[in-house]
DNA sequence: GCCAACGTTGGC
DNA sequence: GCCAACGTTGGC
């Protein structure tokens, strides 16, 4: 068992969309080191939803792997904003995950207080500068994230 | 809306 | 293969 975290803009994709999709594909990932973390994910793997760009902003809920990664149909897709024409059907480059809700929490656990935690500080979200959509969360870190709750 | 960080692109 | 230019991300 594995933990992860993704991030979302709530105005695109939220936690309540998903709430209410039950399941959902997590496409659009347009990143190398992003899509090798969905590649190693395995069904029944924790995923935190974490909202960006938001006015809150931080992990707003938990859902679990339910597909293993398989390719993006949005790669091949002229008329999708992702389209990526180097991406082939027979050879492609980009992949997805199904993502199944597991829960909201009834309050946002914020960017300070993951910052608050001195178990997280090595967390990859934490990092200066990090900018991938989809990060491994260290079973530890986990556990102290569920702690907050 | 600003801007630092950082990935990607393309000329050489 | 280098690196400047450019685009995007995301917190503030």
């Amino acid at each position: 068992m594995k933990y992860w975290l993704v991030k979302t803009e709530p105005t695109t994709y939220s936690i309540d969309d998903l709430k209410s999709d039950k399941t959902t594909c997590w496409d659009g990932v347009r990143n190398y080191q992003a899509r090798n973390f969905m590649k190693d994910m395995q069904i029944g793997d924790q995923v935190f939803v974490y909202h960006s760009n938001a006015k809150e902003i931080g992990i707003v809920g938990l859902s679990k792997v339910s597909k293993l990664a398989y390719p993006d149909k949005t790669a091949f897709d002229k008329k999708d904003s992702h389209y990526d024409p180097k991406s082939k059907p027979e050879k492609p480059t980009w992949f997805m995950v199904d993502l199944k809700f597991a829960k909201k929490y009834k309050e946002i656990i914020t960017l300070d207080k993951l910052r608050e935690k001195k178990a997280l500080s090595d967390m990859f979200i934490l990092r200066k500068g990090n900018r991938l959509s989809v990060t491994p969360v260290a079973k530890k870190e986990f556990e102290a994230i569920e702690k907050i709750i």
